[in-house]
DNA sequence: CACGCGTGGCT
DNA sequence: TAGCCAAGCGT
């Protein structure tokens, strides 16, 4: 590892001037954000970009600003309100997490790394984030931008590998500052300059404040040469099928006809009887008599 | 560890 | 245009 050859004191004075003046106006990056607001926030953006959920999330900490609020609902409720954000079963677990802040801690949000894990929906990258942009506390917090911006500026790779490796949770740690405020500021500010800047596709590193160091552009930005990742496939896939049928039944006010499912993927009725199922399986639509089905009550 | 899990904007 | 990509998690 060629971490020692980056002097890390001016990395952090270099990023976090940076992100001082480009930072985004993020709602739950407000002083005024509850713990409750960022862990809602980091399970939205699990998977999803920025400009989609922060109307969802406003709409979501009005109508429960508190996890007892929502715990009281119906996770249905819950399904509904996550609109088109994607991957749905996070609303579920959303649900079922602040079902157990209720049960296990209170009614609060728990700040230690150790109780957020427990949480449904929560792993390693939303523990660590809510521990340290929810509650000050210093950790490791690596997410997709940073492990690139470490590939790129560390270890002069154009990509990270496509899991993520206990030697890069460790480098993350060697530099993450020793006070928790800074460590907590550092750590959001090498997540926007992975969002901002070190983009994926076409970096931009004229606007970059730590080019200069940049492990990556010092060997002339060589090309990736890992194992490729493999994209996913969508047209016609389950994903794609469960997707037509729960829109249904978040747009409808009540229960649905299996018949109006049936209409929402016509082609392939084994396929759809097999996503029903999987749906009702995950907790995500609940069957009633006379084929009819609704979300969860 | 590899895979399945939504959705839509961007190139 | 058809991928590629976006603050991952659970199995």
């Amino acid at each position: 590892m060629s971490s020692a050859a980056v002097p890390t004191p001016v990395l952090h004075e270099q990023v976090l001037d940076w992100y001082a003046i480009a930072q985004r106006d993020l709602p739950w990056r407000s002083p005024d954000a509850t713990p409750w607001g960022v862990f809602v926030s980091e399970v939205m953006l699990q998977q999803t970009p920025v400009a989609r959920v922060e109307p969802v999330w406003h709409a979501w900490l009005t109508r429960w600003p508190t996890p007892a609020d929502l715990a009281a609902d119906a996770p249905g409720e819950a399904v509904r309100a996550w609109g088109r954000l994607g991957y749905p079963r996070r609303a579920l677990r959303l649900h079922a997490a602040a079902t157990a802040m209720v049960e296990r801690h209170g009614g609060e949000v728990p700040g230690s790394h150790e109780e957020l894990l427990d949480l449904p929906g929560v792993g390693t990258y939303t523990a660590a984030a809510v521990a340290s942009f929810g509650f000050g506390l210093r950790a490791t917090v690596v997410d997709t931008n940073v492990r690139r911006v470490f590939a790129r500026l560390v270890q002069g790779r154009a990509q990270a590998s496509p899991s993520l490796t206990r030697s890069e949770m460790d480098l993350a740690t060697s530099l993450l500052p020793a006070d928790a405020d800074r460590a907590r500021t550092w750590s959001v500010g090498v997540m926007e300059l992975g969002a901002l800047t070190c983009t994926a596709r076409a970096p931009r590193c004229a606007d970059c404040p730590v080019a200069e160091l940049c492990a990556w552009r010092l060997a002339g930005h060589p090309a990736y040469d890992g194992p490729a990742r493999k994209g996913q496939a969508w047209h016609g896939t389950d994903r794609q099928a469960r997707g037509a049928l729960l829109r249904v039944l978040r747009e409808a006010t009540g229960p649905v006809d299996g018949e109006d499912l049936a209409r929402a993927w016509p082609d392939e009725p084994a396929q759809r009887d097999r996503c029903l199922d999987s749906l009702v399986a995950d907790g995500l639509v609940e069957p009633l008599s006379g084929n009819r089905f609704r979300l969860p009550a």
